[in-house]
DNA sequence: TGCACATTGAG
DNA sequence: TCAATGTGC
């Protein structure tokens, strides 16, 4: 018998270590340690943890229908395998193979007291394959990306299995059903179907739609890549084929652009793997010691999307209502924390993490790092959005900020990036008071611009 | 994957 | 007058 965990790979097709644990043929034994946090506080759930325990539900039906099912236990991921091999005489272990410091000493613990093997891979290429020739890791992604596009590359993937071997009759922890969720339905088929209907148009209009807060331009796979109901594998093999099915020069390069992005998170996982104190804190020494802001009612303002920007605040509130936002809406507000509130990205990343449904510790660090400019390839210290414009350029009419602000639903397009600046008659005959039922921006625009090229300067 | 402000040159 | 371009933060 081989265990087969089950850690970020949850699904049936394209899964190299299901494929890896089949081919031993020796009984299979589908297995989610799911975290204690989690479990204990399932009645409080989170939408962030509701995806997980959706996706573990769904999966162990896909489970049954092929013979199979999915077993559950809650705690310690070593402890329990071990706990689990003891109870079916489970000699080997298969699993996904992760860059997160803690999951690696997992795997060292594990493989002290079984033989445990590895399947999938946290990236396209092996970490190997994409150095620079003096043998280091790269820290700038455009080296990166031109290493990544000349390896050759095989996308064969792997089939589905028709049918798998029957599961002893041992213990599994019953998860609760959960209410649906309507963005982000957690199957496996689902997140084929948001693939395939991508790569039927938006893709080829994805440079600029993507940057629309209003419009639906970007894929919304990320959930879905995060806990691997999709491969990246897939989703390369996909855009490949929109590509080569187009003679449209712009066309193929809006491809270009999604492609590039899988590499972001291949960049991203490489740093993980290399450089894993980035957890810790600034890729760049010379960020160290940064004098941050303590501002308790900032990160508050911000957490709650009150700061008085309206299209930071509509971002921060798309996170805490659905958890998940827009990628530009992301580094609208990350900028704005860091920038004009000078609080530690480390705050947001944290934030960020415990909302997101697609949260990846190695993406999300990523990302902060970049838009904080505490990264070796990251935003320069002086390049502040401005909140105003970056509004009035990709929310025109507001469409965003009025869907997630209904307190500023009546106000006109001419304000509603700057609501403040309307007399009070103005607010009126538009049913909201600021000041009073939305908030007064918490800080000016330019005086926190300086603020931050002054301290950020410095280093 | 910024922005503000200055300069330039066409009309 | 204004869009296009250049430049420093």
């Amino acid at each position: 018998m081989n265990i087969w965990w089950i850690q970020r790979n949850i699904r049936l097709a394209d899964n190299k270590t299901l494929t890896a644990a089949l081919q031993e043929g020796n009984g299979l034994l589908p297995v989610f340690i799911l975290d204690r946090k989690i479990y204990e506080n399932i009645s409080t759930i989170s939408t962030k943890d509701k995806f997980l325990i959706s996706a573990l539900n769904h999966f162990d039906k896909a489970l049954q229908q092929l013979g199979s099912r999915l077993i559950l236990r809650v705690g310690n991921p070593v402890d329990e395998i071990i706990k689990l091999a003891g109870e079916v005489d489970a000699k080997k272990v298969y699993t996904d193979a992760d860059v997160h410091p803690a999951l690696i000493r997992q795997y060292n613990q594990l493989g002290e007291k079984i033989e445990l093997n590895f399947g999938e891979q946290p990236c396209i290429f092996p970490f190997s394959a994409v150095k620079q020739k003096n043998g280091k890791p790269y820290q700038v992604f455009t080296p990166f990306s031109r290493a990544w596009k000349a390896l050759p590359i095989n996308l064969q993937l792997f089939q589905s299995p028709d049918y798998l071997p029957s599961v002893p009759d041992i213990f599994s922890v019953t998860l609760p059903v959960l209410s649906h969720l309507d963005t982000f339905p957690a199957e496996e088929f689902q997140a084929a179907r948001k693939l395939k209907s991508f790569m039927d148009g938006p893709i080829y209009t994805y440079s600029d739609s993507r940057n629309m807060l209003c419009k639906d331009g970007t894929s919304f796979l990320s959930p879905y890549f995060r806990w691997g109901l999709l491969s990246k594998r897939q989703a390369l093999h996909a855009a490949f084929d929109a590509k080569l099915n187009t003679d449209d020069f712009i066309s193929m390069s809006n491809c270009d652009s999604w492609i590039n992005e899988i590499i972001w998170n291949d960049f991203f996982q490489a740093i993980m793997h290399f450089f894993p104190e980035v957890l810790d804190g600034p890729f760049r020494n010379s960020m160290q010691n940064l004098e941050w802001s303590d501002s308790a009612i900032g990160l508050q303002a911000w957490k709650d999307g009150l700061t008085g920007y309206p299209v930071v605040d509509a971002g921060m509130r798309q996170l805490r209502n659905t958890g998940w936002m827009h990628n530009r809406a992301r580094m609208i507000t990350s900028s704005f924390l860091v920038k004009h509130l000078l609080i530690n990205w480390q705050k947001g990343e944290r934030w960020f993490y415990d909302l997101l449904i697609d949260g990846d510790p190695a993406l999300n660090n990523g990302n902060w790092q970049w838009a904080a400019g505490t990264g070796t390839d990251s935003v320069p210290y002086f390049r502040i959005f401005n909140p105003i414009l970056q509004g009035k350029k990709y929310d025109p009419h507001g469409m965003y900020i009025r869907r997630w602000i209904p307190e500023l639903s009546d106000v006109p397009d001419r304000f509603i990036h700057t609501p403040w600046l309307m007399t009070s008659v103005e607010q009126k005959s538009c049913h909201v008071q600021i000041g009073n039922h939305y908030p007064l921006p918490i800080v000016d625009h330019n005086a926190a611009r300086l603020r931050a090229l002054s301290v950020l300067s410095r280093r």
